[in-house]
DNA sequence: GTGATTGCAAACCTTTTGCACGCCA
DNA sequence: TGGCGTGCAAAAGGTTTGCAATCAC
């Protein structure tokens, strides 16, 4: 969790779309500056109601594919759900999730156990692990009130 | 993981239907019978193309209610999918998710260990946890080769 | 200049809703 | 018999696709 100036997030971007063949877009560029400031899971379409204040000429599509795009190069995740709009989640460092099965949020919590977890040998052999998670299904302090 | 009889199975669902006010329609059984055989997390059009060879006359809209039906009653879970349509579990036994990235399919697997990871006191003070599940992402054999 | 990207529209897929009929309890 | 459950149809919600115009490199 370092911090960094907006410019050098920027730089970063830029780098980033550099690497993967990408060119840099006004409406790449509106869209990352709103979704790393995010702590949240945002669906596509609140993503596109945020940016479009910024950008108004902006496309629903555009900013759905740009999502895409952006998962695909590892600068967002997609995250599961259980039903409804796909949500796409800005924090690619590892956290885990805390799922409400009353109103269906999920929260991010972080735990270095967690993050330490050990891969059994038979699954290694079978599967090459890229990243684990652990998501505890429960009733959030709002919900239980 | 005990083994059961048809018959025994039968009328546990007829014993779980009664309990939770439901009436037991031949639509139902049929379902039930289907989907406990699985071991696959299947799309509820899945389901209803395999029901509807053994009962023609079912409608998808059945199907999809009564997958709801059984998930609040605990005969089914809903799983976390990553876009795409809703997929249910049969197995509502703990148990941990292999996630392919490139392929998407998700592989059930088990771990004692898993199953008993510490939750953290900080977390429980927040949110009432009633399950726990590792989900390991990664690329499966198949899509490896 | 040229190929990627955008914006728009239509198509598609899945889920939800409303309603009349039928069947289980 | 009463009310839940079913089947059909329409609507809604979200995602994908095709294409022409535009823009970054």
């Amino acid at each position: 969790m370092k911090q960094e100036s907006a410019e050098d997030k920027t730089r970063e971007f830029v780098d980033l779309c550099h690497e993967h063949g990408l060119k840099v877009t006004p409406q790449r560029v509106t869209i990352y500056r709103e979704i790393i400031t995010m702590d949240t899971h945002p669906t596509a379409d609140a993503i596109y109601q945020i940016v479009k204040k910024e950008y108004p000429n902006i496309s629903f599509d555009t900013v759905n594919r740009t999502l895409q795009t952006f998962a695909d190069i590892g600068l967002v995740d997609v995250m599961e759900v259980f039903g409804g709009a796909k949500r796409f989640d800005p924090n690619v460092d590892d956290h885990h999730h805390l799922h409400c099965i009353r109103c269906g949020h999920v929260i991010d919590f972080f735990n270095r156990t967690y993050d330490e977890l050990d891969v059994p040998e038979e699954i290694q052999e079978e599967f090459t692990v890229l990243g684990k998670r652990v998501v505890l299904k429960g009733i959030c302090k709002a919900c239980a009130a």
